[in-house]
DNA sequence: CTGAAAGCGCTAACAG
DNA sequence: CTGTTAGCGCTTTCAG
């Protein structure tokens, strides 16, 4: 570790930060001609306009936008909350990008927080960006009802859910088709001549895991696969319990032909025990959600591809909408996912 | 997409926000006995206290941070800015990840923005957090010059810079020590029996891309292996280019016996075009950053294992320290690679 | 222990 | 076109 000494600096005698007062002074006009300045507002000289921002380059000038906002009328801070499941998971990472990149088109910052599936941590994430005064939550959420929001959201605080619906509140939300897409995964390895194909899935607690399982439950029903053939193991949460329940899985009598992986991280586990296992041409997978670099293994892995940075982009423009003053119903955003054949969703059963 | 009509909801007519002012009114206490319990002041009788908590309750108050922040002496927002490469780039979600954890529990929330190597960009949400009045920077940058601080760093907004050194102005920095780890990559292939090794690296003016650069140079210095035999392509920013270049590379008659790829998704697109060439097995790569599922590859991709959450982690830690009013001085933080032999990088050529 | 008055940096409303 | 006044929601100061 270097240092790099520099006993000149004025590290430790702050200089005074310049306020509006301060540039109308050097510039010798009313207050109200910098404010005019600054934001841009018509009937100024190009005299006046001039010496303010000769005084703004001065005195290194940056308005406040929270000294303004207090008493401006439309009251924006021109800011928004986003909640992910955590900013370290590339879906996450995803949909924060389609996120900002529609937030900084108007000027928009980005405040970004990780839930980690703790329902305190949403209590606790919400309340303080709403004590920062954003102008839209767009929010992942973990806890069984969200109606904790109904007040702050009639004060005109925009809410819109992405990746999970809520419960007791009336608002937009943006999800995938999630059961659709978990039948259609199931569906594929039917296809494919499985009929012991089993669900390996995230905590019940959450939506999407709730439905994910419904959907493989509903397309085993479809093709007249009794319930009582189904595996499912449920509370899977990372690839390292993943890892070990499909260790477990195949240590036991009942050895599924084909497994449905419900989350990415639960497919990067179950991928690893294969491996280890040597099972991993033998025995099908498909995942759901992609997983990185998924398609350079051997074999590929099949998946059910989300789109992750349009359900940043499309939940961020609808708090915007709603932000400007649409006023239309709420509605429910499903996008699509779309199944990727790749290879470990072809393997067929060994007769 | 379903739609869910409310027509009864006061979407279209926002409830009054209750200010600290309506609190005190309904407890039938001064507004100061109101800050007293919201702020957890001493010397309030229990009878307010409960007063206050009733009526704060009841109208669902949230106090506003920035309004009380404009007059508060210590004049904190709690709330800091991070730029990092892109939210959607592993690397930094889990620079990210550390800052938020640090942040966290401090209360401090994260304004999160991606670079895109892009220098306005630099400047533009360097401008737009200022304006937000964040208690600290933590910069990734891509300016050639970040003199244009030094001004902000003088009236005391702490700034932290990762990943990449900066230029012009004396602050904290934390970054991997990328030419020694170039060079252990280098000299790693090497080793391996090679000579004929070439450099695929980022755009020259990301200091990064220079290090990683110079550490490739020198360590062919190091063994004797003259300059013109060393292979280098820089510019190299994405998968694509990386992929296009390695496929030129192999078309072109001097073709290397390994690859170091100064860059995560510079490896990425080298590692495709070897498959395509069927030269996976034949050539060998050492790749700089961790690339996801490396380890599940085949052969599995050798690296130089970067600690981005460490890296994220230490960059608040020592903000934090300075905000808390630390006035050591500023300090290089040099974080250790490791590397990750996994098979891909211990191909020998072929005699 | 409690509260009234002043003012943080800015914008809105209005008067010149 | 320009500037003055009031006040956003809160904390500070200081008098009870």
């Amino acid at each position: 570790m270097t240092s790099m000494s520099n006993p000149e600096s004025s590290r430790t005698t702050p200089t005074a930060r310049a306020t509006m007062r301060d540039v109308a002074a050097l510039a010798g006009v009313g207050i109200k001609t910098v404010s005019r300045v600054i934001n841009g507002e018509p009937n100024v000289s190009d005299a006046l306009t001039a010496k303010v921002r000769l005084a703004t380059e001065q005195l290194n000038y940056q308005p406040d936008l929270h000294a303004g906002n207090l008493k401006r009328s439309d009251r924006k801070t021109r800011t928004i909350g986003l909640v992910v499941g955590s900013v370290a998971n590339p879906f996450s990472g995803l949909v924060h990008r389609g996120v900002e990149d529609v937030a900084a088109d108007r000027g928009v910052a980005v405040f970004a927080s990780s839930l980690d599936d703790d329902p305190s941590r949403e209590t606790r994430i919400v309340s303080e960006m709403l004590s920062r005064r954003v102008d839209a939550l767009i929010l992942t959420t973990v806890k069984q009802n969200q109606g904790y929001l109904i007040p702050e959201q009639q004060r005109g605080t925009v809410i819109v859910f992405v990746d999970r619906q809520p419960a007791g509140i009336d608002a937009d939300s943006v999800v995938t088709n999630n059961a659709e897409a978990a039948a259609a995964a199931t569906a594929h390895l039917i296809d494919h001549g499985h009929r012991s194909i089993a669900y390996l899935g995230d905590r019940v607690d959450l939506w999407t895991a709730r439905e994910r399982r419904r959907g493989y439950f509903e397309q085993l029903a479809a093709v007249g696969i009794p319930t009582s053939e189904a595996i499912a193991v449920d509370g899977l949460h990372d690839d390292q319990t993943s890892y070990e329940a499909t260790m477990r899985l195949f240590s036991s009598g009942s050895a599924p032909t084909a497994i449905f992986a419900a989350q990415n991280l639960v497919t990067i586990g179950a991928v690893r025990a294969l491996r280890q296992l040597g099972l991993q041409r033998k025995v099908a997978i498909v995942g759901f959600d992609d997983i990185p670099l998924g398609d350079l293994l051997e074999p590929a892995i099949t998946v059910v591809s989300q789109q992750p940075y349009a359900i940043g982009r499309l939940a961020a423009t609808r708090a915007f909408d709603r932000i400007d003053g649409v006023d239309s119903d709420f509605g429910l955003h499903v996008l699509p996912s779309v199944l990727v054949p790749r290879g470990s969703g072809e393997i067929r059963p060994e007769q």
